[in-house]
DNA sequence: CCTATTTATTAGCCTTTGCTAACTTTAATA
DNA sequence: TATTAAAGTTAGCAAAGGCTAATAAATAGG
């Protein structure tokens, strides 16, 4: 089951408006992602229709377990991806926009060499310290 | 003037058939990029309302020096980040694959960390030498 | 409690980018 | 040279993913 790169946006922005400590509401959703709310609607009938999601009509979007997993797995990429540009010298907003297009595209074998390199260089900076 | 990222694949396929010695018919890209030759066709007639190239009618597909410039860039960024993956470990067929997927989404500043991270690496290298 | 605002939904449109099918032109070869 | 094969084009369809406009439901303030 393969989601495509903007059903992924929209899954990890509901677990990140959960993370933040607040719900997430089409509306959340819409502005949090610079995108209309019509948009919002068609996108988590997709993800309903994938067992990813709940909503109540009129009410907020909530993650299924298969859902909270899924993007667990799409937002670690992201802080990965993240991490190591801000390592490469990248400002952060920069890294943050950056790593939300990469981790979408990025193979499985360069996410583990980034992966690898990450953990390389934090072991250097310790034995350094 | 901003190209959408098929359209910079086709640009860049025509000038990498160039590069390899080549012509640029429509079967020889849609045949490179592994699409049917109407989608070529439909991209060669936006890429040449944009000035990048040419094409007398049923002939081959030329790039214009405008055409030429661009993809000049692209095919940089692309070996820029394939050259890159490659030193994180990846291997060269995925490198590839995941250069051609970066090239078009990456900021002009997470490039130009790269291309920084690369100067440095190879500076190490050669003094180890 | 009722009206006004906000939020959610639905319908329908547009663009991008691929496809197949059908047709035309060019090239190859018997 | 006539016929077949290959390459190019055109027309039209489909899916993804955005939008606006209009409608419906929910919420907040008076």
């Amino acid at each position: 089951m393969k989601l495509s790169q903007s059903l992924e946006d929209y899954l990890e922005m509901v677990h990140i408006l959960h993370l933040n400590g607040g719900i997430a509401r089409v509306k959340d959703i819409s502005t949090a992602l610079g995108v209309k709310m019509p948009s919002v609607a068609k996108a988590v009938i997709e993800l309903k229709k994938l067992d990813l999601v709940t909503q109540k009509p009129y009410g907020e979007v909530e993650l299924t377990t298969k859902g909270r997993r899924t993007a667990t797995e799409i937002f670690g990429r992201h802080l990965l991806l993240k991490g190591f540009l801000i390592r490469l010298g990248v400002s952060k907003p920069t890294a943050d926009n950056d790593a939300c297009l990469m981790e979408h595209i990025l193979s499985a074998e360069s996410l583990s060499r980034i992966e690898a390199f990450m953990k390389t260089r934090r072991k250097v900076k310790k034995v350094q310290k």
